[in-house]
DNA sequence: TGTAATGCTGAGGTTACCTCAACATGAGGG
DNA sequence: CCCTCATGTTGAGGTAACCTCAGCATTACA
């Protein structure tokens, strides 16, 4: 017990790095024009384009409606655009612009910049050994 | 490169952690009836009661104008009181009531019970691995 | 063929932040 | 002592990123 000055739990520790993590991300995204909650609705995307809102919620975990929400947002800014799908007809699915493409890659730099800019506190060892433990976490 | 079905950066991994955690841990506090921004305010309180917003809000990292809406908050459910501060008649001086107080250890003790179920993904090495490199980044 | 489930979105709400400007007070220089 | 500047708090007003609930269209199934 008595750790250093401030800790209670891993948890509030966790959301310390998270906050800090959070407002870098946010600089690294402004010059971009797309909010962070775009940027990742735009890297799911990335992964396979034409993809229903629904799918898009689901793998962000957020509801359904606010998935609508930033496919709305997207849209007005010409990177995605909405179709029919074939298969469904209630459905819509969401595919990437040009545009959409070329900001899609130029966040994934970006991203990557920033995330080596974050964790060079860690050597590669360490971050290894990150990436494992929030794995674990995540799933 | 191209590791497994979703990991780009570290970061989107630690954000999708973070997003498990903060779900929790609004389940957590939900039954304590405060909020999570709340109940971080109370935990600063409970390590130094008599504290100016200000310097809540620096703990906290958030804007002063924040701080005092957290307060007006914790005020008007009774768990804290506003005084003037002696030393600056600028400031005020925020200290817990009893029911603040009574209030802060509940959610300390639930938020070990969380943290503690959270975290038991891991093993207790894993765990102090995790505690080192998140202060190495909170740094 | 009727009933239940599914997919999307309008309407409206919440939380936790933010900035900017006002106002009171404090601190230092001349 | 007074003037200017800095500091502490708060009112006003705004934003991002979520949420739920209800409604409509369509599909799936018994």
């Amino acid at each position: 017990m008595s750790e250093s000055v401030e800790d209670s739990t891993l948890t509030e520790l966790f959301f310390a790095v998270a906050r800090r993590l959070r407002h870098l991300s946010r600089e690294t995204l402004e010059p971009l024009d797309v909010s962070p909650s775009q940027a990742r609705a735009l890297m799911v995307l990335m992964r396979h384009s034409p993809r229903r809102p629904g799918a898009i919620a689901e793998h962000l975990r957020i509801a359904a409606r606010s998935a609508t929400e930033v496919v709305d947002d997207l849209q007005a800014l010409g990177l995605v655009e909405r179709g029919p799908d074939p298969a469904d007809r209630r459905a819509t699915l969401v595919s990437l612009t040009g545009a959409g493409r070329a900001a899609g890659e130029r966040i994934r730099a970006a991203r990557q910049a920033e995330s080596e800019r974050f964790f060079e506190a860690l050597d590669p060892g360490d971050r290894a050994e990150l990436t494992r433990l929030l794995r674990k976490l995540r799933d």
